[in-house]
DNA sequence: AGTATATGTGAACGTATGTTCAATTGATGG
DNA sequence: CCATCAATTGAACATACGTTCACATATACT
């Protein structure tokens, strides 16, 4: 019969494996902000603002103009990326002028492209 | 220069660099492709997914257990990085055994790490 | 003051996404 | 062949997400 059972009911396990790699495994509060940071990758809308600011600074006004969408929609998406620290920005006037956070940016896209184009 | 728009309902955007920034903005195709990359990076199953094989190579089973999930789930994920070209596979018997496809996806988890723990 | 422009925000809507469950496929060994 | 186990798959469900719209700030200029 049929019986539900904790105590290792999987024969296919490489024991030995799995407790390696468990024990290199980093915090799971590191990789969960990990795929948050990912998950700010992960929308076209936003790559595009990504890929743009790579080669220079811009405001809302123009992201809006550049990516053919309204402000607020790159307002929005801006807010996403803000929040996971991926841009910064700067007052100047009635503008709001933004711009990757770092190089690891860049990196991160540039990598990222280099492995689409394979 | 002849580039006089006089629908321009927008006043505040700076001409110049949304000009210089368009000419070398990546195709679209390209920059959503980028976008799904990352998608697939986005998400705390797929990232221990993906940090686990960075140091083994690991059957459905191992990742099952390591991870605390079901197979089904750990299978539906898989097949995602599948999909994006992310993780290879080969079969070994009943198991089928995952890993990562290339250096480059170290690399990005790696950097998007450091990104993380600063 | 008031107007105009730039940006941010909250709610609402439709869509996409991840997990569970049930069923199925494919491979091994009695 | 039949039983078992690993892995996959499809449907269903709840939740998360992105855009739109309306409205709210904020700053500059008259």
């Amino acid at each position: 019969m049929d019986r539900v059972d904790d105590t290792c009911q999987v024969e296919c396990v490489h024991l030995d494996n799995v407790e390696r790699v468990n024990a290199r495994m980093e915090s799971d509060d590191n990789l969960f902000e990990l795929a948050e940071l990912f998950k700010a990758f992960g929308d076209s809308t936003r790559i595009r603002i990504l890929h743009a600011l790579s080669f220079s600074e811009l405001c809302v006004c123009d992201l809006a103009q550049l990516l053919n969408m309204s402000s607020s929609a790159v307002s929005h998406q801006l807010r996403v990326l803000r929040g996971q620290k991926i841009v910064k920005y700067r007052k100047d006037g009635k503008n709001v002028i933004y711009s990757l956070v770092d190089s690891h940016v860049s990196t991160l896209l540039e990598q990222g492209l280099q492995h689409v184009k394979e």
